[in-house]
DNA sequence: ACTTGACCTATGTGTTACCTATAGGTCTTA
DNA sequence: TAAGACCTATAGGTAACACATAGGTCAAGT
């Protein structure tokens, strides 16, 4: 297949499938008569890798080596084990951060809204980030 | 004070500074004699307010126009109200999406954990991720 | 046969928020 | 006065693509 119709498979864009397959990522053969790039199903199985490994929050180059692993005969899961423990943490973390500030956010609409007329009090810059700067 | 000094205050690095006042986001004077930047604590009050800003996700132009309001005089608190409600939902996906993720790699530790001397089963790719896919 | 529109190609630039490197001027302090 | 720390500007790199350009190709309808 052709790269529009692997992108449609994975809901991806063709500029995506071309960038993967640039990065070395997925194998493409060239139809001789025009050039065009040419997909397998390993390329799909391929794509849908990616594109979950990427948004597990590996980075092409991470998912590089996984199937550069893989492709030398050698099993990539020490691999991967290792990267998961290091990203279960990092995720975690990453959780906790947004989450104080989904509160500050919150928070900062509501004091917001009480305001008489939601009437600016007169500082410099934003009274409801100065809020924040106030209770950090 | 000196780029590395507000820099410090701020516990980011010099060229972040340098960063945001090529932008035009902190402003600087130049001393005549050497031409290096001088930043007062109004500087200092404004790099507080971008990473506080940043770190809620706000993109570097957002707070460009925040400040923009502010400067003419006008209320930036509108602007950041509306700014707010559509992160709000934004970041909540997030945790959501990131939350979904931490279990799917807890669930994979686990299950690599209990296979008998954590050998893989001759998939292709990877055991793991494969799991991954399978429960999706 | 021919045109039209959809598809493909390669290349290069833009995006965000910085970091790093280069080459050189300045400041401080021993 | 010389070393080491600090400053400057400019340019190029990073991640993961998106978009624009210019042009070749293909399938369908007239």
């Amino acid at each position: 297949m052709r790269v529009s119709e692997l992108a449609k498979k994975a809901s991806v864009t063709a500029e995506t499938v071309r960038h993967y397959t640039r990065l070395g990522l997925i194998d493409a053969e060239r139809d001789p008569n025009n050039s065009y790039q040419l997909y397998d199903k390993v390329g799909l199985q391929r794509l849908h890798f990616i594109r979950q490994a990427s948004e597990l929050g590996f980075s092409l180059k991470q998912i590089e080596e996984i199937f550069q692993q893989s492709d030398s005969g050698d099993s990539p899961c020490p691999l991967v084990r290792d990267l998961l423990q290091k990203k279960i943490p990092e995720t975690k973390l990453k959780i906790a951060q947004l989450q104080a500030h989904l509160l500050k956010m919150e928070d900062a609409l509501a004091v917001w809204e009480s305001m008489p007329n939601g009437a600016p009090d007169g500082h410099s810059i934003c009274c409801l980030i100065e809020e924040w700067e106030d209770t950090k």
